[in-house]
DNA sequence: TATGAATGAGTTTTCATTCAT
DNA sequence: AATGAATGAAAACTCATTCAT
């Protein structure tokens, strides 16, 4: 019924279907016949471009986790700088692309978000490595700035939780209640507030 | 089968293991005959107590909820003090009994936690109304000390958001992977990093 | 809606249900809704007894593999004897007990004859084997009394082989086409063909 | 994709295609994306030629019948002879040219042996009526022969059952377990088996 | 002739819930 | 209170066949 460019299309067409009912019904009740419904096409097309339900969960998972690695895995010394202000700016470049991520992909986002917990463990385990990566990656990059004058921290690894919780809990806090946020502020304010849990100030006690 | 007594052990060991299996499983993939055969009764039985597979996780959910939300409401003037130990002090108090709460309920938290996107908009409101309780208590005792000579913050809003999301993220991290995690020290670092990130020098620029 | 004896009756109620589906459409035919229709079960029942359709199919050939079996293993010396009347008796006695199963489990017998080459090959080669063995162990008999006065055979795999598909494959004729044969004519007539082809003087050339 | 002359390749590539599949997983787990596959053709293009799954079977099977029926209908007085050596020539032939269409056809025979029994009435019927017809043949021809000096036998139709079935049976014993058989030594033992099978020594009781 | 994406009716399978004992 | 066999509605999944290109 369509040529080769169509069937680009129909798969497209699956998967933002998908990610709509996944969305909306969360996974576990999102059926097929919704996603076939959605993308207007015939329940056996289904089968055609995906093994299973979660196949097509899997897939739109691997995109998303795609695109966060490359974030994760672009950060270059994210806390190295002679000033506050150099280090500032450099953990600037690196929250703003997360949240601009974030909120370029909303729905992606919080779909992993929430099904991250109930999925096979092959899949259970790639996503939660990715996060432990991205803690991982945090605390390599403060023990490089261990001898900073500006930063302040015990064993890195805890801070890096800190720093990454905060960033991945609280952007659903935006995402979901405020249709339009603002990535340049909420960047801005995010950066200022991880520099100052890390700051000489708030770690000797003289807040 | 079971003495008067055993009634009570019944429902409870139904509870118990429906903690277990949703939290292995998750809610959507647990089936009642996991929950009855981990509670080692027979299929009626369930019925005997919970009204529904649904029902038996809001009994759990309202426990934890309980628990919970006497810790927020129990919370008064955290960022209260005229001093920065003192502030301190306030705040850790209210840190460690989360922590706690969290670390003695292990398994009813992370499954809420996951669980928290997935059900009807009856138990996903009320389990939302509670995060955004928790936000909005956090906003209003930090708006409470917006003259504080230790505290800087913007709308308290965005604060309140990203204290929120630390604390309620990271603390998975914790409790997944290190089995014993030291609730003194998480707490006390927990409320440094957190004070930290408050504190005027972070806002004002000078880290 | 049973007492126990009622899960026994309801075990064999489909199992009979499905030999007599699969016999009147064959396996692949068969629908389960045929089975739990013949069975006057739910749907559902019958994943309470049976994994699958094919799980059904290989308890039923389990049963009639089991009976078979023990004929084929208990059969002792069936070609001694030092007249031809004695080895005439005992072949008679081998060869009744076979066509008494067969007429005894015609449905089962036909069922697992057609679909035998179906199947996984777990269970074709169950079956062959089976069929393998029916024959070695005529070879065997055969070899045991290669120096008799009475038979001649060149190398006894060969007249097995003879034997054992004139029996299992003529016995179909006489059960799909007569409804009562005559177990001692039929047994007494294939004895007396087959130790014709096995005569010496049928080898020796002389007819 | 091919010329003209490509055409009669396609429908025979299809065939071949549909022999391989059907033997190997059986006429109903063969799909008919098994075979288009096989033969290396488009899904659709199975449909030029043939009208269904059935289709394409019933041709093989016709075929397959067609070269049977001529051996069948070939046979002339295969038990006419003044001579053992005479009655055993003629019948060698008739058996020579059975066992060399089978061995000549290993697949289609072993697929129509195993699929006799599974499919719509219409081929079904006919290919049982072949084999009952094979062993009408074989029962008339043994009755005009009832008086003869050589040959024993109560109703013909029994014996021809049984040489049917040992003819029929046996010959996959061969087939499947030996790559090469030697058709003419097992022509020459089918024929002396029989025949000693159909003496008046082995009637008359006398082995 | 050839293609292969699309179809959807027809199956298998699951599992929360009921109810007779 | 407890049991566990039975239920059947609701899904997932298959695959022969069609048809626009």
């Amino acid at each position: 019924m369509q040529t080769e460019a169509g069937a680009k299309d129909t798969r497209a067409q699956l998967i933002n279907a998908a990610i709509d009912m996944f969305h909306e019904k969360g996974f576990q009740k999102t059926r097929v016949s919704d996603i076939v419904a959605a993308a207007r096409v015939a329940q056996g097309t289904f089968y055609l471009y995906f093994k299973s339900k979660d196949d097509v969960f899997l897939h739109i998972a691997a995109e998303f986790k795609g695109l966060f690695a490359e974030v994760i895995e672009g950060a270059d010394n994210l806390f190295a700088g002679t000033s506050a202000d150099e280090i500032r700016a450099n953990l600037l470049v690196f929250i703003r692309d997360l949240v601009r991520l974030y909120s370029e992909n909303k729905k992606m986002a919080k779909l992993l978000f929430y099904e991250s917990g109930q999925h096979d463990c092959s899949f259970r385990n790639t996503w939660q490595d990715l996060y432990l990566d991205f803690i991982d990656m945090t605390r390599r990059q403060l023990e490089q700035n261990r001898d900073s004058a500006f930063l302040s921290f015990e064993d890195a690894e805890t801070e890096a939780a800190f720093l990454v919780g905060l960033f991945s809990r609280s952007l659903f806090y935006f995402i979901e209640l405020k249709n339009d946020i603002d990535i340049e502020t909420l960047s801005r304010r995010m950066t200022a507030f991880v520099l100052g849990g890390l700051s000489k100030q708030s770690a000797s006690g003289g807040i």
